[in-house]
DNA sequence: TAAGAAAGTAACCAGTTAGTGCGTTAAATG
DNA sequence: CATTTAACGCACTAACTGGTTACTTTCTTA
């Protein structure tokens, strides 16, 4: 179904890419897919009686897949710029043609796997369901599990960064992120706002300030667990040391939303 | 005098770069060096009867330092690996050659820029003569500094996300930072002891962690300005924006301490 | 089952990139 | 003034890098 946006590829000029336009498409399509591939239809089996699924020896979405997976890596690794489309299709076990193919270029690639990295987390955060919680609870769930986040998924960390020094240039082209983004903030303005009701927090509270402050504390001390453990002169990734960043940003949040 | 750990580069075999041992000295040197450079000796006049002083044609500090300005800006720009050496030569003004000459390897270069770059940024730290100060003004005049610092030296900020990126194997190697970083922690853990014995902050916080929050709150809001301003559907470049979020970063830490 | 479409491959290319060999010239030194 | 030393520049290269051409193999469908 989407792959009718990449045959413009093969019959057009190979110079022409995509427009901005296509693009967003493409994105648009991969992601609705990405949430579906679990019920990816598999080959439908000629002879019922042949009880074994035999494996596809060509199987676009597979590869689809290996691609954007060892690209996190690379990418996550290395940025964007000194990642390398030979490792990728390596590591991949991809022939490198299959990223052109699939993805038109090096940023191409970069991009679909920014804005999955990005559709991820978001997913993630609704999935918390805080709108039931006691907004003080509701709140340190939320610090505790953006934490636990960038904990286990350092690539989001390293792959921001990288887009934050290319000015956002790919963000930018994504429809998808703004949508999902939105849906982000106001979870949080409403748990303000149930704080406030409930007179436990003060109001007048920016959510977007709040939200900015409760990524920050955890993503700076991830971002920056190299240099930070030889200035500070302690293994900033030690498991003490995480379990207390984790209580002093809980405390951090609380004491900065609570009516005195 | 540093001249001669560089020698060994004519001499010896090509591929042979200094050990780690030599480039901590030669940075020492560089550093030390640099604080001087503004007393160092102009040509000494032949001729006492002549006022003008002859510009150098050749001139090693200057020239030096004119390579450690535009690597400054072309590491900040695209990172240590997207930054290409024949551009960096250009915008010095200098052969490609001298910066083989005087840095050994771009990672050398890398490593001056960054390690300069920490030495800048601490010592304008010290210079802000805090501990005389009221413990909360002390505190609030930190804050304050740490943002404005970010905000008019962003390349600060691009230098250390790439130094992360790369483990921090370049910052490992430097002896005076852990030097300069010990007085940077000990001055917060001076103000914070001030504001307990007066009353004002409250007993039990670590100083590093509160070092680290005070950078995390202006550091994220600043590396992620792009992607941020995408997310949350507003310009957090804006005048209004940064003065919000100024405020914001010192209510922020002065809730974080104060004694309830 | 024939034929078209899609998936996949290997070899290749043109431009780039960090790094050098070697020669030249200005300045310090005695 | 002569000689040494340090600053500087040109031209070059080997390895790499994103991207492509031209082709084969497998799958789907009329």
């Amino acid at each position: 179904m989407s792959q009718v946006f990449f045959d413009a590829e093969k019959h057009g000029n190979a110079r022409n890419r995509f427009d901005a336009g296509d693009m967003v498409c493409v994105r648009l399509a991969q992601v609705l897919r990405a949430s579906l591939a679990k019920d990816r239809p598999v080959t439908p089996p000629t002879e019922p009686a042949e009880p074994v699924v035999k494996p596809r020896v060509r199987d676009a979405e597979a590869t689809k897949a290996r691609i954007l997976d060892a690209a996190k890596k690379e990418f996550a690794k290395n940025g964007m710029g000194g990642a390398r489309v030979d490792v990728i299709s390596e590591k991949a076990k991809a022939n490198k043609r299959m990223i052109y193919h699939y993805f038109g270029s090096k940023e191409g690639l970069f991009q679909t796997v920014l804005e999955n990295a990005y559709v991820d987390i978001r997913t993630a955060e609704q999935k918390l369901n805080l709108d039931h919680l006691e907004p003080k609870l509701a709140l340190e769930r939320l610090v505790r599990f953006t934490w636990d986040y960038y904990l286990k998924n350092p690539e989001f960390i390293t792959l921001v960064n990288s887009e934050n020094l290319h000015r956002a240039k790919h963000l930018k082209k994504s429809e998808i992120i703004k949508v999902y983004s939105r849906k982000f903030v106001s979870m949080v303005e409403d748990i303000l706002a149930r704080g406030v009701a409930a007179g436990q927090f003060r109001s007048g509270i920016d959510p977007v300030q709040l939200n900015i402050t409760i990524a920050a504390i955890s993503y700076y001390y991830m971002t920056n667990r190299f240099t930070g453990s030889i200035v500070f002169e302690r293994d900033l990734m030690a498991k003490d040391a995480l379990e207390e960043r984790l209580r002093f940003n809980i405390d951090t949040i609380l004491r900065l939303v609570s009516a005195e």
